[in-house]
RNA sequence: GCCGCCUUAGCUCAGUCGGUAGAGCGUCUCACUCGUAAUGAGAAGGUCAUCAGUUCGAUUCUGAUAGGCGGCUCCA
């Protein structure tokens, strides 16, 4: 027997050659597949001499994942045991779960899911082991000759195309995955290039399949659709619980629900499919986003313009809108056409269009008279409605409308000044997103796709380096978004985690190199020549509907009290207290804070249910102790208390958390 | 836009194997109500999304339309 040299977990050993992963952790049961210089293996697969081994986990990023293809591979089988007509298309892990698609001739219901979960059920319970078998290409088609889908990836083998297919074949050779019995009878195999768990058991009881859809073949809405099914899958029972818990939380704040429960905002069916309207309570909050936005905006040195709603085509015919989002747009409405009853045309129409973006008019505002340098940089800000043909299933509450709010600026600089203004507006953006009290971000560098771009080399080099150096001097986390970025120019985009630890593409800034181009925008420099600015677009909320929906999932509809609409509640704690609480909401309003007070025959405890259900961050409860003190009690939101505050006091707390926009 | 599911009172949902409907919450009225998440009684409120078709009869079955939900594709 000759011996081989392997490094395990970082330790030096010698072990007989043919040595398995199995071997070395076999006591192991949380090792489910091992590293092998780098690359991720079977348990089952003898050790190369000289190879650095490493024991993968199951509850490491690597060993979820490998957990999660094999589920996906279980349900497949699954599928196919309960349907032997349904043709496999590609079932690869992905974020907390799996999903396999499958060509079938009718489409899942909620009843078939629950009949596959109890067939996988039993397929983790038998043990079945996975077992990997190297293929040539002829014998791959021999077995998978039913399968049209499986063939037609491996004719991609190898091609540059294989993206979505890369769990089921990679760059080297051809694997066949089967499922065997413990008695040795292969049940089920899938073309896959693993690895896999040594064991189903491993899927355990920790596994459920969430739902079905439709989704494209290989991601083209050119290909036909395929059924997908998507479930998820965990180490144990007790961590499937806490990822349906977060679900549940996660629905729990949708702001679609908490807009319809708080009485925020709503979306008649009379004026059509992702158009809001906001409530009074809605628009408290939205205004004070907007007017502390204004502020800081002013301070900062923006210019506030105002434009149309809509414009004649040509303007989107020079921005080039018309070319690259017609789709994206509303139709035309033509107008002023006169038409003979003969039906010659007497007068042209124009058609006009509900605008999708408001840099062109901008542009227009720059344009309206020849600039000197000495204007530069020239910062034009505004909230600017724009309408947006969205297709019918994306439109999504207010995170994905057919009209919103941009919080629009445009700055138009010179090269000289172009580095200063993008450090100087990514720092705004990101001083601002905290006053809103999101704090946990990381930026995108979305660079050049050499495929698709204008304007100079040089240009975007320049850019794209002063965008890179901003961000890291932010000393936030950066990530590289490779050819992500519009053709017109470089984007750093801020990427906030909510309360949740959900991830929004919040801010943006972008250097545009073409719209100056296409407008022929000059400004006459300090020697007399006429120069060229740059353009930069920011927007800090990107839609004010869509920021909305986000600080309110982030809060659960908790807002802190600056954005609250309705700041303070006040409540007696019987009838004959009813003249003391309005004197106490009285004194409040006089100093601007919003506070009502709850005058109902409701009784005492219901009050405070209802002002814990509409979430008030201060209740302030006055009974006979807190009248004869002058003073009130405290209730916040977590049902903490403080009792017998001095009104004086009391009145200046509050204004306090409203002042310094703090959370309470 | 594509696939699937859904649409019954302001909200959340029962229900009718085809004979025009119910609950809880909310609203209104009355009574009750002195300390931190639901006092009681009563009342009002529905062309069962819309439009066609089948039927003696449609909220229920069929189809179309609109809107919603979950995905896919898309997101300047």
């Amino acid at each position: 027997m000759s011996q081989i040299t392997l490094t395990v977990d970082q330790v030096e050993r010698a072990v007989e050659a043919g040595t398995t992963g199995t071997d070395l952790f076999g006591d192991r049961r949380d090792v489910v597949v091992v590293r092998v210089d780098g690359e991720l293996r079977d348990l089952a697969a003898p050790l190369p001499d000289g190879a650095a081994v490493e024991s993968v986990t199951i509850d490491s990023p690597d060993g979820l994942a490998v957990l999660r293809h094999s589920a996906a591979h279980v349900l497949a089988q699954a599928v196919q045991e309960v349907n032997p007509s349904a043709r496999l298309g590609i079932g690869p892990p992905i974020t907390d779960g799996f999903y396999y698609d499958f060509d079938v001739e009718t489409p899942f219901t909620p009843e078939d899911l629950k009949a596959l979960e109890k067939v996988m059920q039993r397929i983790v319970k038998e043990g079945q082991s996975f077992r990997r078998w190297d293929v040539t290409e002829e014998e791959a088609r021999t077995v998978l000759a039913a399968e049209p889908y499986k063939l037609e990836l491996i004719g991609l083998k190898g091609t540059a195309d294989t993206e979505g297919a890369s769990v089921e074949v990679g760059l080297g050779g051809l694997s066949i995955y089967q499922n065997v019995r413990r008695d040795g009878t292969v049940v089920w195999q899938d073309l896959c290039r693993g690895p896999h768990l040594p064991t189903t058991r491993l899927i355990a009881n920790g596994f459920q399949l969430t739902r079905s859809a439709a989704a494209y073949w290989r991601g083209s809405e050119k290909n036909p659709q395929l059924q997908r099914v998507y479930g998820t899958a965990w180490p144990t029972k007790d961590e499937l619980r806490a990822h349906l818990e977060r679900l549940a939380e996660a629905e729990r704040r949708d702001h679609r629900r908490l807009g319809a429960e708080l009485d925020l905002f709503s979306f008649p069916d009379e004026i059509g499919s992702g158009l809001a309207v906001f409530h009074p309570k809605g628009g408290i909050i939205r205004r004070e986003m907007e007017e502390y936005s204004r502020q800081r905006h002013i301070d900062a040195g923006y210019d506030f313009v105002n434009t149309p709603h809509i414009t004649k085509s040509r303007l989107y015919e020079l921005s080039g809108h018309l070319d690259w989002y017609a789709d994206g747009m509303y139709p035309p409405m033509h107008l002023d056409a006169e038409v003979d009853d003969d039906g010659t045309v007497r007068r042209q129409g124009q058609d006009y269009y509900l605008k999708p973006m408001n840099c062109p008019m901008h542009i227009l505002i720059y344009r309206s008279r020849g600039r000197s340098y000495r204007e530069l940089p020239l910062r034009l800000f505004e909230f600017g409605t724009v309408y947006r043909y969205e297709k019918s299933g994306v439109v999504h509450g207010l995170t994905r409308a057919r009209g919103f709010t941009q919080d629009d600026a445009h700055i138009f600089a010179s090269r000289e000044q172009m580095k200063s203004e993008i450090a100087a507006a990514l720092e705004f953006v990101l001083a601002l997103l905290k006053d809103y009290g999101l704090d946990d971000f990381y930026l995108e560098l979305s660079t050049k796709n050499p495929e698709k771009f204008v304007g100079s080399d040089e240009l975007w080099e320049e850019a794209t380096e002063t965008l890179r150096q901003v961000a890291v001097e932010s000393g936030l986390a950066l990530v590289d978004d490779p050819g992500g970025a519009a053709f017109y120019g470089p984007k750093i985009s801020v990427q906030a985690k909510d309360a949740i630890g959900r991830t929004w593409q919040m801010s943006t800034v972008q250097l545009d190199l073409n719209l100056p181009e296409l407008f022929d925008l000059e400004y006459q420099a300090a020697d007399g020549t006429r120069k060229r600015p740059v353009m930069i677009h920011r927007a800090l909320f990107g839609s004010i509907e869509r920021f909305f929906a986000v600080l309110l999932e982030h809060y659960a509809g908790a807002f802190p009290a600056w954005l609250a609409p309705v700041q303070v509640l006040a409540v007696p704690v019987a009838e004959p207290f009813n003249a003391y609480v309005e004197d106490v909401v009285a004194q409040l309003r006089a100093q601007g804070v919003r506070a009502e007070s709850d005058l109902s025959d409701d009784r005492f405890g219901k009050k405070i249910r209802t002002a814990s259900t509409q979430k008030i961050p201060f209740v302030l409860i006055a009974g006979g102790e807190d009248a004869e003190a002058g003073a009130v009690s405290f209730r916040y939101r977590d049902g903490r208390q403080e009792n017998g505050v001095p009104v004086a006091e009391a009145v200046e707390r509050i204004l306090a958390a409203i002042r310094d926009r703090v959370q309470v």
